[in-house]
DNA sequence: AGAGTCACCCGGACGC
DNA sequence: TGCGTCCGGGTGACTC
């Protein structure tokens, strides 16, 4: 599960670590998650301070201090965490990526279909036109949000996780969102009333700041000093719950595939529209 | 054109 | 412990 929160609590966390600290060394185990060679790549990272960190959907863009970026995507399962050197449990050894700062390092392990890619800030800007716009972000309000959902047929739950209209819900969150709107995943956009678009906006502001606020839904702290990373765990109402009773109806979670995703919600007080 | 479906990718978890 | 198998989300190709 790494998808706009877990992505949030990473991106607060590691500043909290990292900002204006200087890269002092970087090794590559998995080149493929580069862009370059590891040498080149390595290089140009060595003697770099991150300015800061931002997120960009399921993106973090670290912005380095000769105006390049490291964008990092973790994919499916990618894992971030930062200890100092000597203190890092068994996951070190599978690290795909380190990148030292001083005696504490940064270690990418578990990434699968993602990246590390160094650019300019041009090249990341391009990479990253495609997205949907940030939920978050304050340019967004219930206006665009109605819009933006006007124009858009199909079920509530492909649309949710489709990037390029909205950034950062992936197969999770859509299932929480779904269900604090009280809609059903498979729910027709078109069929939704101005009324339930905005339900729907609220709902989806409340889940994802909830998870953030309580730093997600991630398996692994970022490092032992780490008390917030999946807090949210304790909030899910529908994910893996299947066979648990709804906390708002009482009848039982249901598990199936909706648009070929696995999909969790209650058959009872989730409805159409 | 846009929505729905499906195959692929592959690290890690799990089982024996 | 080591090997094989399976899981599963995002992506992009393909279908309708």
């Amino acid at each position: 599960m790494l998808e706009l929160p877990e992505l949030e609590t990473y991106k607060k966390l590691l500043s909290e670590q990292i900002i204006n600290k200087r890269i002092t060394g970087v090794a590559v185990k998995e080149e493929k998650l580069l862009n370059s060679e590891p040498s080149a790549w390595s290089k140009e990272l060595q003697g770099r301070e991150v300015l800061y960190i931002e997120r960009r959907g399921k993106q973090l863009l670290f912005h380095l201090d000769n105006g390049k970026r490291l964008l990092l995507n973790l994919g499916l399962a990618g894992q971030i965490q930062y200890d100092e050197q000597g203190s890092e449990d068994g996951s070190a050894a599978n690290a795909q990526v380190m990148i030292y700062f001083g005696e504490h390092a940064l270690r990418l392990h578990g990434i699968r279909q993602g990246y590390a890619h160094l650019l300019s800030a041009k090249e990341a800007d391009q990479l990253l036109t495609d997205l949907g716009p940030e939920l978050l972000d304050r340019k967004m309000n219930l206006e665009r949000f109605r819009v933006l959902f006007a124009r858009k047929r199909g079920m509530l739950k492909s649309a949710l996780v489709q990037q390029t209209f909205v950034a950062g819900i992936g197969n999770g969150y859509a299932d929480e969102i779904a269900f604090e709107a009280a809609l059903l995943p498979s729910a027709k956009l078109q069929d939704l009333s101005e009324e339930t678009v905005e339900r729907l906006y609220r709902s989806t502001l409340t889940v994802l700041n909830d998870a953030i606020e309580n730093g997600g839904l991630g398996e692994q702290p970022l490092n032992a000093q780490d008390q917030l990373t999946g807090g949210y765990k304790s909030h899910v109402r529908v994910i893996e719950r299947d066979g648990q009773p709804c906390e708002r109806c009482g009848a039982l979670i249901q598990k199936a595939e909706i648009g070929s995703r696995r999909t969790y919600y209650c058959a009872n007080c989730q409805k159409e529209q």
